[in-house]
DNA sequence: CGTCGCGTTGACGTTGATCAATAGGCGTGG
DNA sequence: CCACGCCTATTGATCAACGTCAACGCGACG
């Protein structure tokens, strides 16, 4: 989820290609961040759930510290990891009646927790936030199907090269420094589509190739982003 | 993609608990078909292209009759289709400044074409109509969330299964009847992450099984609903 | 100090990809 | 109407990537 860093709260409301339905310099952290008002506070254990896929929704979050990771399970125990929130990052805004997936965290976490109906009062009486939350939900859509080709399309390598880029990317502080991994190589492998083993093996071959280092298993430092780069969009 | 229901219940919103944000009524599909004044009808012909991947997005569509694929392609060439369009379906909704994915007809196709800009305006001016495209924009990442589950954990069979499963749903007209699979089997390995020859022998496994007839390679009868989606569900 | 959980590596098996050949449908042109 | 050619579907044979099973190392923690 590349978050652009937000405009200036007053913005002129272009009504040019998109209209008034997106917003295409998008604020929608600055937008959603008006919903701090009525957030609570709540802290998660590792591996402690937040909520069911089913379950009928009655909050939204936001991560403040830790990792959660959201997951669907198949009947026989199949997972796949459908998305990692780490710090900053907001859960549950496109949830329809019920969640569509579960939630726990990966490490001890800080959530802010917003009570529903509050926000959806407040999404129903400002244009602007809700501008903001679609264009938020499309911003996911279209990052989702760039997912589906990397689950349908990439080798071992290049989805890790593709899953660290996007890692990299986000924790964007210092270029050459280490990125944290919070999760477990299984919990990659099942954002990936992989097992732990192969996971670990693309570890090793990235690193064999000069491209990465990792002075422990959570951690990794770019050494080559440009090649990084090249894995992750298939070139 | 949701087995279970049918093709209205798929579209449908629940009224609980999205208090004001999202549709009360489950008219989302109404709500959209406000637009028909402004669209104009076109047609294109089989493999003609509608728009590429990163053309600013100046039109809605939505699908008249014939079937449209969206896809996207790696540098060397590897495709996914993110999705197949066929009758009723809107196409480039959730779109921002540009569009996520390429589109062409896989037939001669008919559609209507809304221009974006009074798409817009009269979102903006309509907030039914606005709560109707964030419930459908929800809804389609939710579903994106599930073939990412199919792309990621499924086996080819399992694939073929899910997406045979959806098909029938869609063209739930006369339960026992033929099924028809407009693109070609190559389309449906892109769709599925899967090759032409794996995709043709996840056929035979399918008909070996007596769990669907194919009276041809675009028609396809399911005789074992249940077994269908046992296995699109990976039980 | 022993145990447990996780990461890593090795050996081997299986699924699906690749390469290749054949068959069938359909449109075109004779 | 038939012959030809092209495109797609299908099937077979082989290969390679990844999964599975297993062993081991290492740090955390009791």
């Amino acid at each position: 989820m590349p978050i652009s860093v937000g405009r200036a709260a007053e913005r002129r409301i272009e009504p040019a290609l998109l209209g008034n339905s997106i917003a295409e310099d998008d604020d929608s952290r600055d937008g959603l961040n008006l919903l701090d008002a009525i957030g609570a506070t709540m802290t998660l254990k590792r591996d402690a759930p937040l909520f069911c896929e089913g379950d009928p929704a009655q909050h939204y979050y936001k991560v403040v510290t830790g990792a959660i990771r959201g997951y669907k399970l198949l009947a026989d125990g199949r997972r796949h990891i459908s998305d990692f929130f780490l710090d900053g990052d907001f859960i549950g805004f496109h949830t329809l009646a019920t969640h569509a997936f579960s939630a726990e965290s990966v490490r001890d976490a800080t959530l802010v927790r917003y009570d529903r109906r509050r926000v959806d009062a407040l999404v129903a009486r400002s244009p602007h936030i809700s501008k903001c939350l679609l264009a938020r939900v499309c911003t996911e859509l279209s990052q989702a199907q760039m997912r589906m080709v990397v689950l349908s399309r990439m080798t071992a390598r290049e989805r890790l090269a593709s899953f660290l880029a996007r890692m990299a990317e986000r924790s964007c502080g210092k270029p050459a420094a280490a990125i944290a991994l919070p999760m477990s190589r299984a919990d990659i492998g099942d954002y990936l589509g992989l097992t732990t083993e192969t996971v670990c093996r693309a570890f090793a071959q990235l690193k064999s190739a000069g491209i990465i280092a990792a002075p422990s298993p959570h951690e990794v430092m770019v050494l080559q982003p440009g090649a990084l780069v090249t894995l992750a969009t298939g070139a």
